[in-house]
DNA sequence: TTGAAAGCGCTACCAA
DNA sequence: TTGGTAGCGCTTTCAA
């Protein structure tokens, strides 16, 4: 199970560079057609298979691109990861997957692996790498796109959803059904997407003349649980909102647990938009009001851009705001009166 | 940034090979405790970071495993992922990942592509795979492991779940709480745990006396689409069953979907268990009673299992059924008298 | 159109 | 304990 392109250059009576010639079927290297024949016959007499390792080393590349991932369990990434793994098998790129699991130890460890494995380029999706990690990766020169998540120090090429319009049409959305107790279940403050979508939430409400409650404002994360725990905050307020947009429809889910346990109906009692539309959504009961986000777009627009960037050929488009729309279902109702 | 070993010697006043012992250090290999840091000062000074590349083209090893997924969205898979990819971090080991979205054409290709990359393991995850890929496959000599899968030539390593004593769990609950008239949604027939299923199913009815009726075994393979289209044709046998065993979660939601739209109430009027306990059960109405398979644990140990196959370790066991557990949740109870 | 040969960056063997 | 060196399998330049 050896076979080299000596092996069959020997076989075929030609010299190994005649092979390569015939496997890396350029056109500019011409091959007499006697011979690209008779050689890849004897490539497929022998099975051979080329070495992508010698020919990466040969060529400093490795035919691969890393992404790091915080957490695969969470229903957004599966489809990111489609959108991004559709374009580089079409590109015949490997792609090397890592979850981070959030940790920024594990994310700098794996930067450092793949930058000596030296991955074309890097895929970084996550709200909460570091700006240090980021650093790391620019210093070394390797290409790569942030996904789902902008970058405050304005350099570097992203792929991210329209926060600040997705939040306000979902405000808008519920100004409309004529809430005016309306609450924020915020992301972690220090990303962009926390500000941008809490943001898009203040302004909403501000020309709608509706007054700015800051115990409206809870800052809970990205996870289920902290949507539970930022529900039965607000639960206990004297004056609870008749209406919340949360900030993804992950704690849009918890915060309907908690509303479930404390037996507060949703859409009756309390209306709930989330964010993201990710599958689940619109499986429970009642299905969640969202706002869109194309994340298999974002998976594969990251990619293409970032293979633009492997080639070095002028990206016409470094930062791409992917437009958000809201889907309506059965969480968010008129309010009673 | 092109910092070889050569470099990282000459700076150090030391000879190549020196350098490369200091990298692997191996205890064998003995540097003196002086020159060993100094080298590791002018690797610290010159940035240097080791070209894994060359370094797999001498070792004759790529570092890095690749895993075929039919489909990443579908919630069974990130949990498995989380454990292969827990497992092969902690061995410094790249995971290549590939959606086959279930075509053969693609598995192949992907095989293919994996095999002169020369990846030193393959995870082979999807009940899919074609015994004509595995065979590929095992022509190659590339260890490798099926995931959630079993293979009935009875050649090759694979871990999966006990799908004959998770039938016979969730159909015995089912008989249980009185029920008699007791259909199942199958899986694709071709494949072993849709046979192992259903014979579980089978196996259970008979303990209990039940008739079989082969009106009540409908094959709709693994979506939730199948499940739909399953569930509809039993609500339109002259006698519907009072109870469904679904072969997974996810035909089990579409089966939901089929009885809310017929509104046919779940539980009250027919139960349903599921089989997986995928994330996403316990949140839909009413939650889903599910035979629970350790996902994670699935991905980790298979992951494992291929690390000692590639260090041609003899392995104590090359066939790992995982204990299944049912949980009951709200979406069966008693048959109505 | 083809062959010869150098070399990508590293490891491992042999010698010193 | 260290240095020298061959060579992993491939591509590519130069010459023939």
């Amino acid at each position: 199970m050896k076979i080299t392109i000596k092996e069959v250059a020997k076989q075929a009576g030609v010299d190994p560079s005649t092979v390569s010639r015939v496997i890396n079927n350029d056109p500019k290297l011409s091959v007499r057609e006697q011979t690209r024949l008779r050689v890849l016959e004897t490539i497929r007499e022998l099975g051979y298979q080329p070495n992508s390792i010698a020919r990466n080393l040969r060529l400093n590349t490795s035919g691969a691109i890393g992404m790091l991932i915080p957490d695969i369990t969470n229903p957004l990434f599966p489809e990111v990861i489609k959108g991004v793994e559709s374009c580089s098998s079409e590109k015949d790129l490997g792609l090397i997957l890592c979850n981070t699991g959030d940790l920024h130890e594990k994310e700098l460890k794996m930067i450092r692996f793949f930058l000596n494995r030296r991955v074309d380029g890097l895929l970084l999706a996550s709200v909460h790498i570091r700006d240090e990690t980021i650093a790391e990766v620019e210093k070394s020169g390797v290409p790569y796109v942030l996904v789902n998540r902008g970058n405050r120090k304005d350099a570097g090429a992203y792929v991210v959803a329209d926060n600040a319009a997705g939040a306000k049409m979902a405000v808008r959305h519920l100004i409309d059904l004529g809430h005016r107790k309306i609450a924020h279940i915020a992301g972690f403050l220090y990303t962009d997407s926390g500000i941008e979508r809490l943001e898009g939430y203040r302004k909403e409400l501000n020309l709608a003349d509706i007054h700015l409650d800051s115990e409206y404002i809870v800052e809970a994360g990205y996870s289920e649980q902290g949507g539970y725990k930022a529900m039965k905050k607000l639960l206990l307020l004297p004056d609870p909102p008749t209406a919340v947009f949360a900030v993804n429809d992950l704690t849009a889910m918890g915060a309907i647990l908690a509303m479930n346990d404390q037996g507060v109906r949703v859409s009756e009692d309390i209306s709930i938009v989330g964010f993201d539309d990710i599958w689940v959504g619109e499986r429970i009961t009642p299905a969640l009001t969202s706002v869109k986000v194309p994340l298999y777009d974002m998976g594969y627009l990251a990619m293409n851009m970032l293979y633009q960037k492997m080639r070095g050929v002028p990206i016409e488009q470094e930062r791409i705001v992917l437009e958000s729309s809201l889907v309506v279902r059965r969480s968010t109702a008129a309010v009673k009166s």
